[in-house]
RNA sequence: GGCCCCAUCGUCUAGAGGUCUAGGACAGCGGGUUUUCAGUCCGUCAACCGGGGUUCGAAUCCCCGUGGGGUCACCA
């Protein structure tokens, strides 16, 4: 199937009302990964009509979330393109144009009524229990008034009952009756156009081929058919994905219950990589059991029919997992350098070879990049001194001699596995247990219960840090 | 409420009539490795929403329920 595809033309269209959440992100990312899987163009357009909702610098991050999630758009607002602009409110003219036409063709009629009028036939329709549908009363000659006065411009829908249908990508054949379709607004009294027209127009002219989006489309799917049909154009292939839940499931995933922007997860350590397999397998899969992909497998294997019909709850536990693996997976060097920005202040004096020795010891247990101060932050400062740990497995006697006796052994050839010869034996001539011996050392040198390896760490450590730790430790019991 | 979509382990999913006493993975639990934690290895718990059909045979097809979700704006 890869081969036999033509290069897709398709697009992810946000609005400026705020950051991008993982959902919109998942949707980006699929219509990325069928461009790539075609060797067609990904195109970002920045649908911001409603002038009441834009917010400031939401598009700014909208484009920094592609860049920084590695789905950077071939054409958009940012990079240009011959289809441009990329900006719906840098568009009003083409609108204006083409609803023109639809006016003069009948398809689209002036309306005048007042927001106090439609909501009032709202209402009635709630009360008798059925969906909204415009009454057409300016559709009437006696109630038509001046185009001078503000008025909207409507979408007739087609008298004739019958059945607009269409072959979805992702579920097979749709259909609707045009009896239960509202003539919609299609320009608004401020001469903004709705989502409902700008979409179809730029689609059309920006020639995409496929419409990958989120289901909830679903419903406003055969308006915009019947929109390409009035003005005589063929509709793209339209694919309708499945919504992504919140954790907890039930509503669609919000900003309000625990979705998160992309950033949020890259501020985590989330490697870019790790985003895109989880993002992928959230409504898609490749049919194995293969569960973590490279970027270049998910684009090589990426296919519409693949995609799933229902909706994907988002895990956060499986995202850790699959950071995890990849974490683990990288080069130390690689790592190294997607850890730059996430050592503690304290390892700002430390040169790289300390850093990069540091960090192989962390390698195997980091699941995320943020975890790194926590889990490395007693390789540059000195852990506080404080007796009780020390003395909650021994006696502080015991816990001295202990100390005092490593103190002599300490051998003169700093290497991971001098030290344990030296002090492993150490255990038995004390009378202790290996883990008790080692579990007081670990906590004189680390200030933890849980950290490497403890030669490692003594080695990494090195001789002078070591000593000096252990001395202190032996200094608090006393 | 009208219209529409969806329905396999807690979660992500495999499954396109027989190979399903339903497979993999995450999480959980138990164990091995081991100086702790993590990792890793092994094991374990756990699902076809219900009812009717169709068929020799249904998780797979059809219908009806039920449940969940979406949508009914001069928002996208």
């Amino acid at each position: 199937m890869s081969s036999t595809n033509s290069p897709a033309r398709v697009r992810f269209a946000p609005s400026p009302t705020g950051y991008l959440h993982i959902g919109g992100m998942r949707s980006a990312l699929f219509n990325w990964l069928w461009a790539r899987h075609t060797g067609g163009t990904f195109v970002l357009r920045l649908e911001d009509t409603d002038r009441n909702r834009l917010v400031e610098g939401a598009a700014e991050q909208i484009y920094a979330s592609h860049r920084d999630l590695g789905i950077t758009p071939d054409e958009g607002p940012e990079q240009g393109g011959q289809f441009g602009p990329y900006v719906q409110s840098e568009r009003l003219d083409i609108y204006r144009e083409h609803a023109e036409k639809l006016l003069e063709s009948g398809a689209m009629y002036r309306c005048w009524c007042s927001p106090e009028r439609l909501t009032k036939l709202r209402e009635d329709a709630q009360k008798r229990g059925v969906a909204f549908k415009y009454d057409r009363h300016c559709l009437v000659p006696a109630n038509r008034r001046p185009e001078s006065e503000p008025h909207v411009l409507r979408f007739h829908i087609p008298d004739r009952p019958e059945t607009v249908a269409w072959s979805d990508a992702v579920r097979a054949r749709l259909e609707f009756r045009t009896e239960d379709l509202d003539d919609f607004v299609a320009m608004k009294a401020d001469g903004y156009p709705t989502y409902q027209f700008a979409n179809v127009v730029d689609d059309h002219l920006m020639q995409i081929s496929h419409v990958l989006r989120a289901d909830e489309w679903i419903p406003s799917t055969p308006k915009h058919i019947l929109l390409y049909q009035a003005f005589g154009w063929e509709p793209p292939i339209f694919g309708h994905l499945p919504a992504v839940q919140g954790p907890t499931g039930g509503k669609k995933l919000s900003k309000r219950d625990g979705a998160q922007s992309v950033h949020e997860y890259l501020d985590e350590g989330y490697l870019p990589e790790a985003l895109r397999s989880f993002l992928a397998s959230l409504g898609w899969n490749d049919g194995t059991t293969q569960e973590v992909y490279t970027t270049d497998q998910l684009v090589d294997r990426f296919t519409l029919d693949r995609i799933q019909k229902s909706p994907a709850r988002f895990d956060k536990d499986r995202l850790t997992w699959v950071n995890g693996v990849m974490l683990r997976q990288m080069p130390l060097q690689s790592l190294l350098e997607a850890a730059e920005s996430f050592w503690p202040p304290v390892a700002a004096e430390y040169p790289t070879e300390y850093k990069t020795a540091v960090l192989g010891l962390v390698h195997e247990r980091i699941k995320f990049l943020a975890e790194i101060p926590e889990l490395t932050e007693f390789f540059f400062a000195d852990p506080k001194p404080d007796p009780a740990p020390l003395t909650k497995q021994l006696d502080v006697t015991v816990a001295q001699s202990a100390l005092e006796r490593v103190i002599q052994a300490l051998p003169s050839d700093w290497t991971e596995p001098a030290l344990e010869h030296a002090i492993r034996p150490l255990a038995e001539k004390l009378d202790l247990k290996t883990g008790q011996l080692f579990g007081l050392l670990r906590i004189a040198l680390t200030g933890r219960t849980a950290a490497p390896g403890l030669f490692e760490t003594m080695a990494v450590l090195g001789h002078d840090v070591t000593l000096r730790r252990l001395n202190t430790a032996l200094q608090t019991l006393r």
